[in-house]
DNA sequence: CGAGCAGTTGACAACTATCAAGATTGGTGG
DNA sequence: CCACCAATCTTGATAGTTGTCAACTGCTCG
């Protein structure tokens, strides 16, 4: 992707409301390239909170404690907003799980900005909450389900996110490393492994290479993730 | 509290950056007043998302899913605006700890306002992103503690909030019982109530009643949260 | 084709949940 | 003011799930 290109993106994601194309100049004037490869964290300083614009490519937000433990607290992909805190009683960092391109805000000057422009500003509320709300399910799967069902649920949002073919079965790309998946479900490699293993066992998924799996059985699958009927 | 001054409240922690006070109309003509009693659920319609502000009293945000199982997702305090998605992958309730006064609007009606109102918008961008600054801790505790970790922090975001005394020593008020104290970190009410064992054994705390705690070395219960030093 | 890393599997330990009694607490009514 | 009651909390014994450590297998990519 070109410069010209992930500034473009990121008008027509986050300021397309505007209608006034010359809006984007300040931002884009505040704003800081970066490119980064597999695997790479994006170097942030732990002095501001940032929002980081994704423009390709997909990325983990990780919380390391201390004793090395760490937690991914949400994935992002292309054309997502991020919001990054300065560090807390954890540290956070942005890491690419494929090559990716994105643009780089200093929060405070990002809302000055932003308070100029109510519809930038409704944008930037909008997709907050939703990651608000994103981050709420997360916490309920991490505080009340089993591994089963975490893996299940992992499997069945993947699905829903990049999966092909429909009709009670379905093939999924998973983009990242077990380390990843496991780190993303509060769990250890080892249980994410036993978990397929199960899975396969019981004929609900196959997997061929790393990264494929096929879910047979998304009905029981759902069952399995233990959420709510539709209605009741 | 009389509606008037609900409604103030509602104005004064909202409203605020406003200047004109007839900004207020048009949100209190959309908001339902609900007063709500000590372990009262507040009867929210799961058709659409809600903000709610509360005017006074404590409340906790649950999440249930099946079998039973519940997870507080947040707990929230006088003039806090809180979001509510409707109904999802999990039902979501607030729930007043202690008798409450709060508005509740549909998220829709109030962002159509707010999009009139640079600076409201604004507030509720700030707002939503603390919420999720929070809530991506709470995820980091829920996936990567040890009930140890988990009861440590919490007693100290406890005292951090409400406690009293200083220099080394601390004396909490716990608004909540120990099922909601369970409901909050993830675990059971047996086992809060033998890590509150275990601390008492150990001298780092003591207790009187139900919801008296004196934390004695806050040091050492920052030492055993886990978490990161002020600088590193 | 082989090296190195990612993933799997197994044995075991640790932690937390579950089930089941008891013990406190704080409020109520005598 | 005291005794009692129901609810809440604590404690104990046990089982189940997940983490830890270690060995092994199988991808991928040079």
């Amino acid at each position: 992707m070109e410069l010209h290109s992930l500034n473009r993106r990121f008008a027509d994601n986050i300021l397309s409301k505007v209608g006034n194309t010359d809006a984007a100049e300040p931002f884009l004037a505040i704003g800081r390239t970066v490119q980064a490869e597999r695997n790479e964290r994006i170097r942030l300083d732990d002095e501001w909170p940032k929002f980081v614009f994704i423009g390709g490519g997909a990325t983990k937000l990780v919380a390391h404690a201390s004793s090395g433990r760490e937690q991914i607290v949400a994935f992002h992909f292309q054309d997502d907003l991020v919001s990054i805190p300065s560090r807390g009683p954890h540290a956070y960092y942005l890491c690419a799980l494929e090559d990716c391109e994105m643009l780089v805000f200093r929060a405070d000057k990002f809302m000055a900005l932003a308070d100029q422009q109510p519809a930038i500003l409704g944008e930037i509320c909008k997709r907050s909450l939703a990651a608000l709300w994103r981050c709420r399910e997360k916490a309920i799967q991490l505080g009340r389900k089993t591994a089963r069902e975490r893996m299940a649920n992992f499997l069945l949002a993947m699905a829903e996110r990049n999966g092909s073919g429909s009709n009670g079965s379905c093939e999924v790309q998973l983009p990242m490393s077990r380390r990843d998946i496991a780190d993303g479900l509060g769990l250890t490699i080892e249980t994410v492994s036993r978990q397929l293993g199960e899975l396969k066992t019981e004929g609900l998924i196959s997997t061929s290479g790393r990264s494929t799996v096929n879910l047979h059985d998304l009905q029981t699958l759902r069952a399995r993730a233990d959420l709510l009927p539709d209605t009741g």
